[in-house]
Formats: C-alpha cells, sequence, structure tokens
RNA sequence: GGAGAGGUGGCAGAGUGGAUGAAUGCGACGGAUUGCUAAUCCGUUGUACUGGCGUAAGCCGGUACCGAGGGUUCGAAUCCCUCCCUCUCCGCCA
C-alpha cells in the first residue's frame, strides 16, 4: 500500500515514479479525497469533544446527587450530528481504501526506466551454454521417452498444462526441492516452513494478489480460499498484523509448497511442457528486515538463489528488471533465468524481489523500534530459490546426451540414491 | 454436519453501564543495590489518526480503538442484535 503521507508530501514525485511503470494512478483523486476526509475527520472529532464533555457534566451531577438535567438531554442533538459526519469520514476512508490498494509499489531509484524485457539490465551471466555434437531435444521428448514426464494423462487428470512425473522424473523433482532446502536451511541459514497451501482473501490482500490479479488465481468458492501462487504469500502474512521487535529482525524462511496459477490469458505462449504450468513447486524464499538493511539482503537472497541454479550445472544469468516490468508489490526485482538448450530459450526460474514497506503496509506489519517509541513497517523480500518445473527441464535439456538418457549432477546424486543416469 | 465456550494492551489474564487506555503478572526499557553473566527493589512502558509548535529528535492538545458492524443510553470493554474468527466435545474421515 502506497505512504498517504508520502503523496501528500510530494505527489508531483509519487505521479512520476508511477508513471516510470507505465502507471498513472489516481493520485490527485486519492489526494482531494483525503483532504476532503480530513476536513470531515475534524469536523467529527469537535462533535465527539463536546458530546464527551456534556457527558462529564452529567457524571459529576449524578455523582453530587443533584441527578439529571431536568431540561432535556444536552447531548442527544449532537448524537444526529456525529452519526452524518461519520458517516462521511467512513465513505472516504472506503474510497481511499479502494484507490490505494489498487495503486502498485514505487520503483526503486536503481531500477532502470522502460516498459519491456528489452529493457532490463543484464547483470551476470554464469555458466556456459553448454554445446552438443547432436541436435538437443526439447524436455518433453527426452521425458517422454523415459518415462519420467506424462503430460497425456495429467490432462486426463486436470486439464491442459499440468504436470505429471514419475518413475525417476517424481524422485528427480523430489531430490531437486530437498536438494534446495537443505542448501537454503544448512548454508544459508533459512527456517524451514511447511505452511498451508489455501490462504484467506486476506492474506491475498495482503502481499498484494487480490485485489488485482483475482482471476488468475484458483479459489475454493465454497469457503472463500485461495490455493497459494507463490509460498510468499503464507510466509509474509504469517506476520499480519502483528508487532515484531526489532531485535528479531531479519526473519528469513524458507518454503517448499506447490504454486497454483491459472494463467488466465497466456494460453499459447510457451505453453508446451513444462515451460507455463498451473502447478508447480517451488522453494521460496522469505526476508523480513529492518528498512536500512533491506537492499543487502536483496543482494544476498539473490546470491543465494543463484547458488542453487549454478550448483546444478546449469547456464543462467541475472538481469534487472525495468520499472514496468516488476510486479505489483515490488520496488525491484532481479530475474535468474537458465538456459534451456533444447527449446533454445532462456527461462525465468527465480524472481527476486524487495517490496520495501509496501506489502508490510498492506499487512499492518510493524515493529517496534529497541529503545526507542513507536513503531516502524519492516521491509519485505521474497525470492524464488528457485522454481522447479522450469529448472526440471533446463537440467533434462542441459544434461541428455546422446543416447537419450540424462545425467545426475553430482550436487543431486545423494538425492537420487547414487543414480547417476537416468534412462 | 450437531452441541457448547470464548474473542481485552507485546504476551498471559482481571474487569458487567460513569472520569478505565483499562487491575495484576510476565516481558521490555531506565535506575538502585549485591564481589561477580543471576537475584532483589524502585520507576517507565499500547496503537492509530488528527490539530498546533519546532529545522529536527520531540513537545503540547484532541479523537478513536477491549474481534467487526449496528442498536439502547447524556455516557458502553461492560446491555441488545448481526456477522467474522478461535477453541472444546460429538459425528464423519485421512
Amino acid at each position: 500500500m502506497i505512504d498517504i503521507k508520502l503523496v501528500r508530501q510530494d505527489p508531483e514525485a509519487v505521479k512520476k515514479a508511477l508513471g516510470r511503470r507505465g502507471e498513472a494512478g489516481p493520485i490527485d483523486d486519492l489526494l482531494a479525497v483525503d483532504a476532503e476526509r480530513r476536513r470531515c475527520l475534524a469536523e467529527l472529532q469537535a462533535l465527539q469533544e463536546e458530546r464527551n464533555r456534556l457527558s462529564r457534566e452529567v457524571a459529576s451531577r449524578m455523582k453530587e446527587g443533584r441527578g439529571k438535567p431536568s431540561h432535556g438531554t444536552p447531548g442527544s442533538e449532537i448524537k444526529d450530528r456525529i452519526k452524518a459526519v461519520e458517516a462521511k469520514v467512513v465513505e472516504h476512508d472506503r474510497i481511499m481504501a479502494s484507490m490505494a490498494l489498487n495503486i502498485p509499489n514505487i520503483p526503486h531509484i536503481s531500477v532502470p526506466d522502460g516498459d519491456s524485457h528489452n529493457n532490463n539490465i543484464l547483470v551476470s551471466e554464469c555458466g556456459k551454454k553448454p554445446e552438443y555434437d547432436f541436435n538437443p531435444l526439447p524436455h518433453w521428448e527426452i521425458g517422454e521417452c523415459l518415462g519420467i514426464l506424462d503430460f497425456e494423462t495429467a490432462t486426463k487428470l486436470s486439464g491442459s498444462n499440468f504436470p505429471l512425473f514419475k518413475g525417476l522424473g517424481a524422485k528427480l523433482e523430489r531430490a531437486l526441492y530437498t536438494y534446495m532446502l537443505d542448501l537454503h536451511t544448512g548454508e544459508h541459514g533459512y527456517t524451514e516452513v511447511i505452511p498451508p497451501y489455501l490462504a484467506r482473501r486476506a492474506c491475498m490482500l495482503g502481499t498484494g494478489q487480490l485485489p488485482r490479479m483475482e482471476t488468475d488465481m484458483y479459489r475454493v468458492e465454497q469457503d472463500d480460499l485461495f490455493l497459494v501462487p507463490t509460498a510468499e504469500v503464507p510466509l509474509v502474512n504469517m506476520h499480519r498484523e502483528q508487532i515484531l521487535e526489532e531485535a528479531s529482525l531479519p526473519l528469513r524462511y524458507v518454503s517448499l509448497t506447490p504454486c497454483f496459477r491459472r494463467e488466465a490469458g497466456s494460453y499459447g505462449r510457451d505453453t508446451r511442457g513444462l515451460l507455463r504450468v498451473h502447478q508447480f513447486d517451488k522453494v521460496e524464499l522469505v526476508a523480513i528486515t529492518r528498512p536500512e538493511e533491506s537492499y543487502d539482503v536483496l543482494e544476498k537472497m539473490l546470491a543465494h538463489a543463484g547458488e542453487a541454479v549454478r550448483r546444478l550445472g546449469l547456464a543462467y544469468r541475472v538481469s534487472l528488471l525495468c520499472a514496468g516490468e516488476i510486479s505489483f508489490a515490488s520496488a525491484k526485482t532481479y530475474d535468474i533465468e537458465v538456459w534451456a538448450p533444447g527449446v533454445g530459450q532462456w527461462l525465468e526460474v527465480a524472481s527476486v524481489s524487495n517490496c520495501e514497506d509496501f506489502q508490510a503496509r498492506r499487512a499492518e506489519i510493524r515493529c517496534r523500534r529497541s529503545g526507542g517509541k513507536g513503531t516502524f513497517h519492516p521491509h519485505t523480500l521474497n525470492g524464488s530459490g528457485v522454481a522447479l518445473a522450469r529448472t526440471f527441464l533446463a537440467l533434462l535439456e542441459t544434461h541428455q546426451r546422446g543416447n537419450g538418457t540424462v545425467g545426475v549432477p553430482e550436487a543431486l546424486r545423494p538425492y537420487m540414491g547414487g543414480v547417476e543416469v537416468i534412462g
């Protein structure tokens, strides 16, 4: 949620920043409603003050045994006025909230301008694209031949673009996420969490999936619960409406969950095989930090995610997203893409973002300043560490051999019961 | 699905109409003391909005908040209604 104080203080700067995302944002309207709201609020508070004063008068009379004032009830006429003005304030609050909830986060100063992936800045490239003395196959061919992927059956079960892993495919998937969890808990210091996979509406609002992305979410109508699109939702919302102790920061969590996405409107684009599926496993990193350290933590999380990919022997590159490409809640985002030689594409497997206090404000996560007064909103960060379906496919395509088999990278072998080759 | 109980400050937990932002305990912070990483004693300690002053840390004033919303009343944490949430027991099921 955007900070209304910032909007009041410098509306032009806010407009300009949002403009970088290609969003106008109803800033002038917001300000107008805010001003009117405050005018009504002042009126309301003056009336309430008067009511309280009168009522105290009655109280002291009663105490002195003089009884109620005989002529009417001095406060009763005020009641209607209070009610009327209060209704106005509430209405203005409602309008402001509905506007504010739809305004995206302000991009960080270091985020480049631009509105397409062409404007993203390549930060680094790691590992070499593999070369083959044969024509590398796409993963769906490799997977179907080895009997470890079965898209046809998945479609029979749930419709198109759902994955089904089988045999060593299932084991490889399990090896991948177990390896990542062990890496992040063991070497990078994150606390593992297994959260519920369905989340309340309030959670979805808190992290910013709602209201805008509702049509992309799977929703269980009967209970008004949403299948989590990412573990970021439960992990950040663990602390919703809480006041944390500053000394407890940073909080760092890692979680494996399936991620459910309807991908409404994306049909026909990169939808073969595992490229874009409605359900995929993802190991997610989340951090809640003091504002002054959040950008350091962002760099660390990026490194942690990169390390997970690097050890798998995959070629990957890191880019800094331009203002028009970052997601609703993010102020700054790095993407990690792995090279998939079979399909000949760079595929996004991780997105590491600093949401600053945007989510904390929405989710009412606050922090008590140690040794000081008052509270502040901590910064929230999230990053894939990393997403599985695409990592899985890049792994098959990268480590495929001319004879149709697939090598298992060393980092995964302990998790594969020592299996070195699939096929 | 059936029956019941309950939602109070960072946490635990009192409080059934009048100055209660709310006892008490814990925690946290400040101080005192003890020859020692502890104990004891004293003090302080909610959040948000809003107006004013100050460059500022902050200070002064007001209002709201005891799950949410509505009602009764001069006055509601306290009484009434609706909703939400949590818990317990039974049933069903892994």
